[in-house]
DNA sequence: TATTGTTATACTCTATAACTATA
DNA sequence: TATAGTTATAGAGTATAACAATA
């Protein structure tokens, strides 16, 4: 496709978004079930999987700022999904840990997501959808190349 | 791939979204520097492809809420990409007709665009891009049919 | 009565500056 | 001084209710 042909609807980038918008629109939905948000499934997943994270690299991990985090782990502490433990040897630091009940929701809600995840695949060969993800991760890093490349330019121009 | 090994990195739709929201800043970046955002550009372009959309159609076809593209075309009138014209048969209806700058102006931004798709697909063969753009529209349309399974389901609740 | 454009408004997600307490 | 968590706040994008003009 050259840019002669460009339409809007020609338009690589914008196909990944529809989908995307659509694809996040019913994994909301799935979340909601367990009264849950991207965000906090997201957090409450990382912290399970990985019992100890400090609030930063939480943040780090998901890409997500660090004071936004703060309401995300304030209301999943609230809900006793998990806790903040004062870390020993900084205790600046805030180590997250998943509670039984942040567990058992997780492994739910995991399942349900899974599970529509199959839905939005079905048609699918498993080929095919690992094809799907080799196509995603080269345009992720691309779309990082693009802005390392923006960053640095930005540098250099200070 | 099982429910059981889904981990957060796992899951296909977070792929979906994180190489969707990276390709959107790069496109983001690019819009900006011809003085538009995403949602001004792609009624700006669709009103070149096809002028004399009323407004209405326009927000329909490009899933935009009405009240929501009133400020949209307010903001590229007042620039004076495109105009207004009250609907000779409907005087409810205001179409929407590109003015020449809004023509030259869509010409090169949709260039840079089509460009910087093209950096983004970098490491991709043809077929490649063409089977993730069917498996996009698998996903699309995936979505699309939860969504009307759970607009029936709360209808028929109703 | 229904529809178009519009106004006002609210809600979510995200981004940044500045503070505190620790290091 | 530098970092972790926090607070407050601002911005973009999106969603709904209600109104005037027109059909």
């Amino acid at each position: 496709m050259t840019a002669a042909d460009a339409t809007l609807r020609a338009l690589t980038g914008y196909c990944l978004r529809r989908a995307s918008v659509a694809a996040m629109t019913d994994f909301a939905r799935v979340f909601a079930r367990h009264g849950l948000r991207r965000t906090t499934f997201s957090v409450l997943t990382l912290v399970t999987e990985r019992p100890g994270l400090r609030q930063a690299q939480v943040a780090e991990a998901l890409a997500i700022e660090r004071p936004n985090l703060v309401q995300i782990v304030g209301e999943l502490e609230g809900r006793g999904l998990l806790r903040r433990e004062t870390d020993a040897g900084d205790r600046r630091a805030q180590t997250l840990h998943p509670t039984l009940a942040g567990r058992r929701l997780v492994t739910q809600a995991m399942a349900d997501v899974a599970e529509q995840e199959e839905r939005l695949l079905d048609g699918l060969t498993p080929p095919q959808v690992e094809a799907l993800r080799t196509a995603l991760a080269v345009i992720e890093h691309n779309a990082g190349m693009q802005r390392e490349a923006a960053h640095d330019q930005q540098v250099s121009r200070a």
